[in-house]
DNA sequence: AATCATCCCTGAACGC
DNA sequence: TGCGTTCAGGGATGAT
């Protein structure tokens, strides 16, 4: 599912098809009007210039000419295609006659046109935390607020100490950084060791060109079809009974707060 | 204010 | 083999 380094690897493979190019018009599925609900605006793109195609957590954002920014949020599902699917939801025509195809099988994605900014339709987007791979990633900030009562885990997903982290990357930095992932209150030694893993593992997510889970058509894929690799560096996630690369103990999977989480008992122990 | 459950949606995995 | 059931999950939303 894209999280960060899926939403980067897209940006980066289709930026240079896209930037420049004028969006002439984007169409729904078939014949059918585009869903005004899922897809809101999308007509106020028809004739615009992509003048570039930059990214926030897991928000893919084209700047558009006339200081409009079409945002996309992949879901669980999405992605774009040079070639027409099955699922594809969106087609995306540039001037030149090609196209980019919105392919998105759960239809957890969304896309939207808005001023540039405007984010008030997208609350997590306007109060999303820093860039993980960024310099405003501070460990003094990320230490302070790591001290609050909740669950470390819901506060990593909800966006807003850190932008990007997803429920892949979440295990992982927690195993990583051997804390449990219902872990409250975090000491400074306990924060700097998730800083850092948060940091590493996007890092080389993002090189890996992201994880790809899975045979489905329902996986993360880049435009052309490739998939990422970094799902063979996963320790946890996944991993449910295998044993732990550090300890060997069967890793344990639960869920918190509604999400599968994968963690192993003997490293990451929950402190009173 | 923070946390939790529910909803959306459909392919994959599982069970009989 | 084939059908039906359950599961997965990002983020918005409503409830607690």
């Amino acid at each position: 599912m894209p999280e960060l380094p899926e939403v980067e690897t897209t940006r980066r493979k289709i930026a240079p098809l896209v930037v420049g190019k004028i969006i002439s018009c984007i169409r729904g599925e078939g014949k059918n009007p585009i869903d005004s609900h899922k897809y809101p605006h999308t007509k106020q793109a028809h004739g615009k210039q992509i003048e570039a195609l930059g990214r926030r957590g897991k928000y893919l954002i084209f700047s558009l000419s006339g200081g409009l920014e079409l945002l996309v949020h992949l879901g669980m599902t999405g992605g774009f295609r040079l070639e027409p699917t099955p699922h594809t939801r969106l087609t995306f025509e540039l001037d030149g006659g090609q196209a980019l195809y919105f392919h998105d099988p759960r239809r957890f994605g969304k896309v939207a046109v808005v001023e540039a900014g405007e984010y008030s339709a997208f609350p997590t987007l306007e109060k999303m935390g820093p860039e993980p791979l960024s310099e405003d990633f501070s460990l003094a900030v990320f230490a302070e607020q790591a001290t609050r009562a909740g669950a470390v885990k819901p506060w990593l997903l909800s966006q807003k100490p850190v932008s990007g982290v997803g429920n892949i990357y979440a295990d992982e930095a927690l195993w990583q950084a051997e804390i449990h992932p219902l872990q409250t209150r975090l000491t400074l030694s306990e924060a700097k060791r998730l800083h850092t893993a948060i940091q590493e593992i996007m890092h080389r997510a993002v090189e890996a060109g992201g994880s790809t889970l899975g045979t489905g058509k329902g996986n993360y894929r880049q435009h052309d079809g490739q998939a990422g690799s970094y799902q063979h560096a996963h320790e946890v996630y996944g991993s449910a009974g295998q044993p732990c690369s550090r300890c060997g103990t069967p890793i344990s999977k639960s869920v918190v707060s509604g999400r599968g989480t994968h963690f192993c008992p003997q490293c990451q122990v929950l402190r009173g």
